[in-house]
DNA sequence: CTGAAAGCGCTTACAG
DNA sequence: CTGAAAGCGCTTACAG
């Protein structure tokens, strides 16, 4: 591997300005820059980033850090969740385009947000986005050593200890559930419901409390009764849903509606109700969560919410750049909200 | 951050010593080890990884590439792909699980390999797993730069140039989709088809080539004549097996039963039946590959060809931790197949 | 078992 | 516009 000392002597100039040249310095005359630049070509000079970021430079590199439950046997942890999936494609491709390397990481256990710090404190990523964020998550983050350049995604805004906001360090970026389940219930009103079921995703996570909150308010706000079997307990797994939906179906209290905390629950109920010769939309009607491809291809196709991943992934990756660029912190401005849209399909039907 | 050299003030020893605590040699006192261990433990020192590599030891991280043909624009060109997904869920976890961190980068032009040379030569990887390689990859890679830890999946062997293999510089992993198929042909004809057709997938790729391969080994070991209207083109996409299968029902050339090159063309293509009340499987059976999740929650379940990605994707992280801890080549054994199961669900119907 | 010194390949003030 | 020198934070022979 050939080095900047080699390239000096073959152009005849010294390694600073070698280094200038690199660095796209404007003090290096156009003649000097234009040879450098030819032995670089010729040799096929790459500079070593590790010594580059050790006399100061950035590491160009992005960590990206997926809260992941599911047990490490699992083999479909991150595959599994079409938005962390969603997520991590637009960020490699939005890094990779802005010159950005994307180191990935799973934190499966508390223990393991030990790994943000690592990562950072080793020097191996500039900024860092934290995705699937659980509420209690911030706790394990160390003050001194994380607050750099941080986006945090999905998660409550009070969570982030006000010194991280005030100071600039931390954005947030969410989509609006609360928003899109209140459409969604007037939605179904809309077409006639009155008994509008939920099935809520993982508590501990701020998009199953804000959607199944938009589902409450809507509710309350429409006139309807709030009526507790109605509710399923879920953790935005298909199993519980499953089991969850056949207990419904046994006590024989089912709405004609339900709305999902995400389309992979939506998909094993209406799996399970089909089982049990309970047709969709015919005797129930379903509006899922995440606009996920199976949604699309199923048949009757699913009605379902669509988080604008790809815009939010963008914006991810677009705050770490400005903050690197301008070598700035935040504004007052660094929560960052996204529009939902409803997607309508064939899962919703009108009654009377 | 704390450094090395202020640890080492902090317990009365040398920066050397420190450094062989760190490094777990067994030149060192137990008593003095301690010491350190607990300064370490106390000031929550963590050696900087930039000097460290720099200082010759490795960065302890793998490259994964992706080879990606669809447009940048495009937003789910990972997540579109199952195997890709599958692919980099277990690298990431098995990778994390053995302290590698993972470095992600996509390839969607020729131009772009040059981002694996430019990875190993900035040493920002100690190996590297390619996936999705097209045929003409290699030739791409410099013979000098690359040729270290590189693991190449679903690649044909015989393009790897001798002197890689022979160096053992090169592993090769792929699926066994030449029996896949042929076994899948054999299913087809023991539940009485004689007319089968073949979806293929993108010419450019070992496996495209590989199941069209087992298809006509197949047919013509089965003694079926070959029927060149049940011959689809395709390129592993929905859209294109839709025209594809639009046009032989047009053209009214359909045989009993379809092969697929993957599940997402089997899909596409039944979804076309549909429209035209021609219904899976009843009128036309199906076997798809890989074995998508969308596979198994449609109806009727499709009926396909299940690749074992997990034990792929661990091979090949084990093959780089492997290299990297004998820090010795290959072996001659350095081509891996690993057989494909197939799995038998509803899209296929026993006939006369 | 331990330390002083050189070196990894860059960048960055400092001088000129 | 350019170069000599110091420094980034480690590791590794070399001596003892």
């Amino acid at each position: 591997m050939i080095k900047s000392e080699e390239i000096a002597k073959i152009v005849g100039v010294s390694r600073s300005t070698v280094s200038r040249v690199i660095n796209n310095y404007p003090n290096v005359s156009e003649d000097t820059r234009k040879k450098v630049l030819e032995a670089i070509e010729e040799y096929k000079y790459r500079p070593n980033a590790y010594a580059r970021t050790l006399a100061g430079k950035r590491s160009e590199t992005i960590g990206v850090f997926f809260v992941i439950d599911e047990a490490p046997e699992s083999q479909r942890r991150l595959y599994h969740n079409d938005f962390f999936t969603t997520y991590l494609d637009a960020i490699i491709d939005i890094a990779n385009s802005k010159g950005y390397y994307v180191l990935v990481q799973t934190i499966t256990c508390n223990e393991e947000y030990e790994k943000i710090d690592k990562a950072f404190c080793e020097q191996r990523v500039d900024g860092g986005i934290l995705i699937g964020t659980r509420k209690d998550s911030l706790k394990y983050i160390r003050d001194e050593s994380i607050c750099q350049h941080m986006v945090m995604v999905d998660i409550d805004p009070e969570l982030v200890p006000t010194h991280f906001m005030e100071q600039g360090l931390v954005s947030v970026i969410n989509s609006k559930d609360y928003q899109a389940v209140y459409q969604a219930v007037n939605y179904l009103i809309e077409n006639g419901h009155e008994k509008i079921g939920f099935i809520k995703g993982l508590e501990k996570t701020l998009s199953a409390f804000t959607r199944y909150d938009g589902y409450l308010a809507a509710i309350r706000d429409n006139g309807l009764s709030f009526c507790k079997d109605y509710i399923l307990e879920g953790d935005f797994n298909q199993e519980k849903a499953r089991k969850e939906m056949e207990k419904a179906i046994q006590k024989g209290t089912l709405p004609t509606a339900y709305i999902c905390a995400n389309d992979y629950m939506a998909i094993a109920a209406i799996e399970c109700l089909g089982e049990h010769k309970i047709r969709v939309p015919e005797d129930v009607s379903f509006i899922g969560f995440d606009n996920t491809q199976t949604g699309e291809l199923m048949q009757p196709k699913l009605t379902t919410l669509s988080p604008d991943f790809f815009a939010m992934s963008k914006k991810s990756v677009e705050i770490i750049h400005q903050h690197l660029i301008d070598n700035k912190k935040m504004n007052a401005e660094n929560i960052f909200e996204y529009d939902v849209e409803l997607i309508k399909r064939g899962s919703v039907r009108k009654i009377n």
